[in-house]
DNA sequence: ATTATCTATAGATCTATAGATAATGC
DNA sequence: ATTATCTATAGATCTATAGATAATGC
């Protein structure tokens, strides 16, 4: 059989995806994650021998991934509707671990190894702004999204499924709500 | 004489609000501070000597105000249009030290005393969403502003004024640029 | 034998304190 | 005398390693 991963592994991970997308690399100890878990911080090692950093390239590139795929498949599930589709991509953010693109390039990513700050670099892009990238290309082709350029307005919707996440958390509210709230500002804009 | 605010300290505060806000409060060193001015560690004692905690929460309200009255000038001074007024927003936010609300509220504030979070909290709101969202109330009022929901939109600006920080510096584009290209995003949205 | 924890602790780093030093201003 | 630094170092915290322990699976 191919080596299951442990379930107590998947724990481990589980547990420091959301405190490092919540927090950040240098802001979330070993300890921090232990202890959400009812472990000691040295028993994090048996899972992670590379310790801190393997853990957090582990957990944030497996994130990645999880959010491009999840994004690909909201896009995919909402037909062919720039509303629909936008409309997926938020509730999909508010409703996962936040990203917080801007800490990541300018703050975690520098604190770890150069090898694999290129690489988590480029991920992040390929995994989350491309994405929408796609969809926002799309539709300006079917004549449904107007000529804007789509790496900039990427970034603004995944900055604003961030602050929803910071807004919930703030205010109480349902991400949802949050995101029908949003969506008419994204499509449509600020001016009449 | 009103004691006079020493050069000495004044760099300090410079150099230490710049790290914080591109790095945030536990990314960030004393050491580092100190080694940015070409000083030791020990010696920022003298002017902060409530150590990294007053220095950060110090910084941290001189730049909120030092936001709150250029974004309010940068909205004054724009006329009355929304279109200026959000130009003005955006450039000004994109040469400043960069905001990152939710990394602030998520993970800066949590890690300070209970004393200075509250106020650095409701210190943030005020300063940089309330003036953006007394410009899209006032353009709503002249009837050249949308119906949205002004909180979020004010959020959604100031987050993607934050990834605009972030897109320079991966791409070494200019931010004026930048702005021009994120200014018709957010004013007439994604949709045809 | 393997898996998953534990205790104990070394070593690094970080904050903070104490007291010395040098320059400038009265 | 005041201002602004320094050196030295204590104490706290954090990462990481070594080796012990207990449970389960063959």
């Amino acid at each position: 059989m191919v080596s299951t991963i442990s379930a107590a592994r998947e724990r481990v991970q589980a547990a420091a995806e959301r405190l490092f997308a919540e927090r950040g690399y240098k802001a979330v100890t070993l300890r921090d994650i232990a202890q959400e878990l009812g472990i000691r911080q040295a028993s994090l090692y048996y899972h992670f021998p590379g310790g801190k950093e393997e853990l957090y390239v582990t957990v944030t590139e497996r994130g990645l991934q999880a959010h491009r795929e999840g994004l690909e498949q909201a896009i995919a599930g909402a037909g062919e509707s720039l509303e629909a589709g936008l409309r997926a991509i938020l509730q999909w953010l508010a409703t996962h671990p936040p990203v917080d693109l801007a800490r990541m390039l300018l703050a975690d990513f520098p604190a770890i190894s150069e090898e694999h700050r290129q690489r988590l670099t480029e991920l992040a892009v390929d995994c989350l702004v491309r994405p929408i990238e796609q969809l926002l290309r799309s539709a300006r082709d079917r004549g449904e999204g107007r000529d804007v350029d789509t790496r900039l307005a990427a970034l603004s919707i995944l900055a604003s499924a961030e602050v929803l996440h910071a807004d919930a958390r703030l205010t109480g509210k349902e991400p949802s709500e949050l995101v029908d709230a949003a969506l008419p500002i994204l499509l449509q804009g600020l001016k009449r």
